[in-house]
DNA sequence: CTCGTCATGTAAAGTGTTACATGATTGT
DNA sequence: ACAATCATGTAACACTTTACATGACGAG
């Protein structure tokens, strides 16, 4: 996955980790977050592999690695997006939780599902915000079908995920 | 988090870890899914934690391992029950995808999130079944804040996932 | 001169998947 | 007889997180 969207990052530009890493925070950070732990390795592999070239640049005596994206890396991630979107049906796993919940005091449960509202609230809030500025951008017709927003949500609620839960005794 | 799901499956029976299996599946499933890869040897780390203890009652020629929760084991449950929900931000991988979905044809993005719209559709049914059995449960109070469905979702978009993407250049 | 940011990386531990290996029992 | 299911487990591999280690540059 993750080197899926460091082949994504690169398609531009030539970037060097730490970049990459700034561009997942201020991009698709909102669904996918990265660790340098994590980073640093998948770039090594792609290198490997073939998908990526390196350039040292340094400047000064600061170290400074380009990473740019071969042709490989460029048939390899656009196999990677060209495949089907699977949805998430494994591991959610903050969800897991819920369907142990009639074992715990009601006092804590209501507690804990408030807690959780103002977490998705501030989720909302987060993603309102990237909406807003993504109105704003010039290449809209790019995105167009991507606008799959609360208000679609409303009419389609395939879009959303709705929390039921069942144990069977 | 198997771990603790795990515990949470022995609350109330001993089970054998086939049994286990069998209880994620057709219970938790639907947001957790777990191998007996994976299964097996977190049973034997909770053994080795004294959270689990083991008695062997092979049936015929059929080996078959029982696992007790002890009273540390279920304090270690509680004590995981009872943390917060932590929402997920973080990988939400399938989502990740479509913040480079500008880079694809228009036609196969249609047809990918179509698909996904499907995907989704199926994957709505499965909980309104789910909820459909729930609703004939005879210990609804203890369930009744878990009550958050589509018609709730309508009122507080907060429980659902609202997909917006925004790529800054 | 110190703090924040830039910049790269490793090591250990955790957690998981897939595939393999083995064999018993039940239903048709 | 044969397949499906019951039942337990290992091995190789993949990927990630957290913490650690190192050091340069720029601003105040």
């Amino acid at each position: 996955m993750l080197e899926s969207i460091a082949l994504g990052m690169l398609l531009e530009n030539d970037l060097t980790g730490y970049d990459i890493k700034k561009f997942i925070e201020n991009g698709i950070g909102v669904f996918y977050k990265a660790s340098f732990g994590s980073l640093y390795p998948a770039l090594k592999r792609l290198t490997e592999k073939g998908y990526l070239t390196t350039r040292d640049k340094p400047q000064g005596s600061r170290k400074k690695i380009f990473y740019h994206i071969t042709e490989e890396g460029r048939k390899q991630f656009f196999h990677w997006l060209s495949s089907p979107m699977d949805i998430f049906e494994g591991t959610n796993t903050h969800l897991a939780k819920v369907y142990f919940f009639d074992h715990l005091e009601a006092e804590i449960r209501s507690q804990q599902l408030l807690e959780y509202e103002i977490n998705n609230r501030n989720y909302l809030k987060k993603l309102r915000e990237l909406e807003k500025g993504f109105t704003e951008l010039d290449n809209k017709e790019c995105f167009s079908p991507l606008f799959i927003t609360e208000s679609a949500l409303r009419r389609k609620p395939s879009a959303g995920v709705v929390i039921s839960v069942c144990r069977n005794r």
